[in-house]
DNA sequence: TCAAATCGTGTTTACGTAAACATTCTGGCT
DNA sequence: AGCCAGAATGTTTACGTAAACACGATTTGA
């Protein structure tokens, strides 16, 4: 009985390879029909794991896949079938260390739901490319989008996608109308914030990102927020552009006034350059300065001193968006905002203030 | 004229309309070439830019197209065509820097190229999930592919891809039979050893990246050679892990050693942990001991002091291997390895030795 | 002047799959 | 025994596109 199966898939499965060598292309769903002695339905039926299909008849199947190297043509199944088990992901550019580890976390969860993902890079909205990468994202054929906003850009207000496509957009930007990601800025802001209050520093300055930013003016707000449930006026905001170059020109005006001990800096990226200014400057971290980061780079546990920082989770943030995606793929109701919270990571950057 | 023909396209888009309300699905071929009276090959051959369509016929079938907001189906191209205008890019991990600009540099050539980008994620091919991305690697549909391997990965040799498809590969692994693209390592180390001794150092030291990376290897022998060749025995390497952390812990056994006045890291990550434990040690930058690093990242000018490294440009790694994949795709017998130059970027942290 | 070549366009077909419908078979019920 | 419900499997069809071929109209060349 085994022996008559397999000599009857090896002799057909010779003709199908004979057939597709001139065609260049893998065997298809009919090859493993014919090897298998069952009509290709019947075969569509076990690669698309149905019940009713009698245990004997799968096994057959099966057999004759493995033996074939059969692999379902996802072309086909996606002009018939109209689903692409596919996901988009729309990046304006990889430079952010944070929408980075983002997408490798919704990679990860992707493949683990059995979807791939097509990589759509989108230059500035006000760059004369948009509307030729916006013809081409119409065109690509995916099941969701997965829209990241970069925090680094600052007119992306232009941006609407009037698309009927499940959507989660992972950004600080409100009112979207789609189903939003974010970490909780405003609860990091507040940490940081409390931590060096509690401290005992009088107050906290704060290096902001740039005001066009969702996530930094949501930052700065916890952080005036907060002080001022502790009675205290907020001192003027510096505002940086997220460089280190900008945390630097920020740090020199902080550091040539005696009056500065606390620094909070929206993203460590500035911290560093505000380091860097203090150090030049002569100023001493934490005894003179304590300062605070937020986003708990790799490298930041290296600076000097190790920084204290707002640690976010990157990797909640994309799995938690690719569970929302497909829950909306599903047919679930589009959720609201969801926030990811956030740790504080307390290295040596911070201290109680000396003197 | 004019009016007529909107007439009748207007009059057929609204027929194809509601044809499609039901379907959910976009315009088709069929319905284009209706509403411009044309035939559906036609509007194929209008699509796809061939030459031999009189120009009012063209004109004709794009005004349909437009009306009706046509966009060719992706997937039935495929189907048909065997070519699916999709690259696909194996990904370890995109937990190195490096590697994401690259990701970066080559998503957008392939977007300049109408390819679009599927993302593959592959963990450590030592886990136990290896097979199954494997498998799903192989029903990917994608016209070539760009394997990015990691630096930080080790036993990588255990990876072998027998496939028929046109394959470029981003690593310093010689002989791999696929071409291969990478930043030319040895050139780099040379250039770094080079200004160290030109600065009047006796010596250099080194911090090794680990000892089963290809890219560490290259960059330590070619430090080691441009040593030799000034007569110079080389002094013990010091292996790290390519972390702030390893280059930390090395820095501090050179900091001990009176002898140590100049340091090249194989990377920059190593360097700034080196400094920090010169810094912890009391030794001065550049006073005492000169630093250079390799990666040139965003961040190593700023910093403290800022660091002379070697710059290594992963945009051109990318759309290089981007181009020669398209090169491959359309027939081009495959070229073997290509290196991309380094650009030496000296900063604070080296001088003459002080004394 | 007429056959041959060329050009623009239409018709037929196949790519691989899965839904819809059709058919056969099994077993349980009256 | 006869009949029907339901399970297993087969047959037909359509998804949207582009290659192959067919055909008529024009141009070319001797």
């Amino acid at each position: 009985m085994t022996g008559n199966t397999e000599d009857e898939a090896t002799a057909l499965a010779s003709t199908a390879t004979a057939q597709s060598s001139g065609s260049k292309r893998g065997p298809s769903i009919a090859d493993v029909a014919v090897a298998a002695g069952v009509s290709a339905q019947t075969v569509s039926r076990v690669s698309n794991g149905h019940t009713n299909v009698q245990e004997a008849t799968r096994r057959k199947v099966e057999d004759a896949m493995r033996l074939l190297g059969y692999r379902p043509n996802r072309a086909a199944r996606a002009l018939k079938s109209g689903r692409y088990t596919t996901i988009g992901i729309i990046m304006f550019t990889l430079s952010s260390v944070g929408n980075v580890k983002t997408l490798d976390a919704i990679t990860q969860a992707a493949s683990e739901a059995g979807y791939s993902i097509s990589l759509i890079p989108m230059p500035d909205p006000a760059s004369s490319k948009f509307p030729a990468a916006y013809a081409r994202l119409r065109e690509q054929q995916v099941d969701g989008l997965i829209i990241i906003f970069d925090a680094h850009l600052s007119d992306k207000a232009d941006l609407t996608l009037p698309m009927d496509l499940p959507t989660v957009v992972i950004d600080s930007t409100p009112d979207h109308g789609y189903t939003v990601v974010d970490t909780d800025q405003a609860g990091g802001a507040r940490q940081a914030t409390e931590l060096l209050l509690g401290l005992g520093h009088a107050t906290v300055w704060h290096i902001g990102g740039p005001a066009t930013s969702f996530s930094a003016s949501h930052r700065a707000a916890a952080w005036r927020e907060t002080l001022n449930e502790a009675g205290i006026e907020a001192p003027p905001i510096l505002y940086g552009d997220w460089s280190t170059d900008s945390g630097y020109r920020a740090g020199m005006t902080l550091a040539s006034r005696d009056d500065v001990t606390a620094i909070f800096a929206a993203n460590d990226h500035m911290a560093l350059g505000a380091m860097r200014a203090l150090h030049e400057m002569g100023r001493k971290i934490p005894q003179e300065v304590s300062i605070v980061g937020f986003d708990d780079l790799d490298e930041s546990s290296s600076f000097w001193p190790p920084l204290t920082t707002v640690h976010q989770s990157f990797q909640t943030v994309g799995s938690l968006s690719m569970q929302l995606l497909l829950e909306q793929i599903m047919g679930a109701p589009a959720p609201s905002t969801q926030l990811v919270p956030t740790r504080l990571v307390v290295r040596e950057s911070t201290s109680y203030p000396h003197r």
